[in-house]
DNA sequence: TTGTGTATAATTGTATACAATAGCAATTAA
DNA sequence: TTAATTGCTATTGTATACAATTATACACAA
């Protein structure tokens, strides 16, 4: 029997503004109300109401008496994420590789030939969403939930500006290999290899976007 | 004419709500509905949902069909935090440092006297304020919102462990002069140092807790 | 005894009505 | 002209009614 979990309304609303508020749908400055979103999304002001609470604990919007201010995610945001992330995701590969179970790894393997599959077909949307469930099934296999729960919002917000990034083929290619690198330490059960591989991943997905970014916005 | 800034209900909820769980008010395990919250804080479900939201968001609750699960920061949470910190709270002391004003300076002065006189006093509530005040200060004079963001509520949740580390008289010192040199390597704009220095500073907070708490509970 | 179905109660999910507030523009007085 | 005041409008804040879901207890049959 299949088993159909029904998502809230709130929870619906609250993906589909963090998405496009991230990936630049909704611009910075721009404002938000209540009652324009009750008529672009067709659903009351309670659901919509939660959400923007939740988007502005994560600083995605700022809520101010004129409505909701859209703040997205500035490259300055993004240099500061990738420094994070550059420190703390060597921990959760860390531990994702004391804690992994045979079948996770089975899962990470997946990931890792899909990768491959979708490289050769130049499906940069499905290669982008490959990154996204690699560096994920990473923080959930850790299963530390603060690092967990620190990390995948941080990897979230990064979306717009990888999916510009992964326009490079070389970069591209790179960071499937480094993937690979990563995978082949966990297997292995290299702990430190593996956090030192991540940390080296991030730092090149950093310089690569800061490249990019840092000059033309 | 005195300024009355109206914090919403919801807010209020909120902080109230996480201060309560975070210091154990609420143990790990309790279920929370929503029509108690209304008896006991005497506002509707409204703020009490929008509240809720904000605290399963930060993982704090879980919600289920018979209510919202507190879950409260374990040791293990604990750990996780204090390395996290360990790892990212550099970056902030090295931004504040760069970026601090002199009149940031003299209020970051000002708590460290402070933490002397209630030292003195040994009145452990105020001084467990005081380095709340000293660290989400440097948060924030970095001026790096997304570190502030990460950061602050992962030093808000160690409050209750903080707040029983600090009955060690020895660890208080400690703490107290750590922060002193902290204070003295930012004043001489020594951004790497502050760094170095804070680094320290979270690792010799962290071994304490560890030392305290890894065994019973 | 154990499992199953059903009615009931408890709880959350959603929509909406009403209140309070803040912003803005027009108007008036200095 | 300019500053202040007033009234209107847009927006959020709060409470509550109603719907949907889920848990629970109990009866009843195998």
């Amino acid at each position: 029997m299949r088993e159909f979990k029904t998502v809230s309304l709130a929870d619906q609303v609250f993906e589909r503004l963090e998405g496009d508020i991230i990936t630049g749908v909704y611009p910075r400055g721009e404002i938000l109300t209540e009652l324009k979103l009750v008529e672009n999304l067709g659903v009351s002001r309670t659901p919509i109401r939660e959400a923007l609470r939740r988007l502005a604990q994560e600083r995605l919007i700022e809520e101010t008496a004129k409505g909701s201010l859209v703040l997205g995610i500035t490259v300055d945001d993004l240099i500061d994420i990738m420094d994070i992330r550059q420190c703390i995701e060597g921990l959760a590969a860390y531990y994702a590789t004391k804690n992994i179970t045979d079948e996770e790894l089975d899962q990470l393997r997946q990931i890792n030939e899909l990768q491959d599959f979708y490289f050769e077909k130049r499906d940069l949307e499905r290669l982008r969403q490959m990154d996204d469930r690699f560096h994920i099934a990473i923080y959930e296999i850790s299963k530390r939930s603060v690092i967990c729960d620190t990390l995948r919002p941080l990897h979230r917000k990064t979306q717009r500006y990888r999916r510009i990034s992964l326009g490079d083929d070389t970069r591209l290619a790179n960071s499937i290999q480094e993937h690979k690198n990563i995978f082949a330490a966990i297997a292995a059960k290299d702990a430190d290899l593996a956090c030192e591989l991540i940390t080296k991943h991030i730092a090149n997905a950093k310089e690569h976007m800061i490249e990019r970014f840092d000059y033309h916005g």
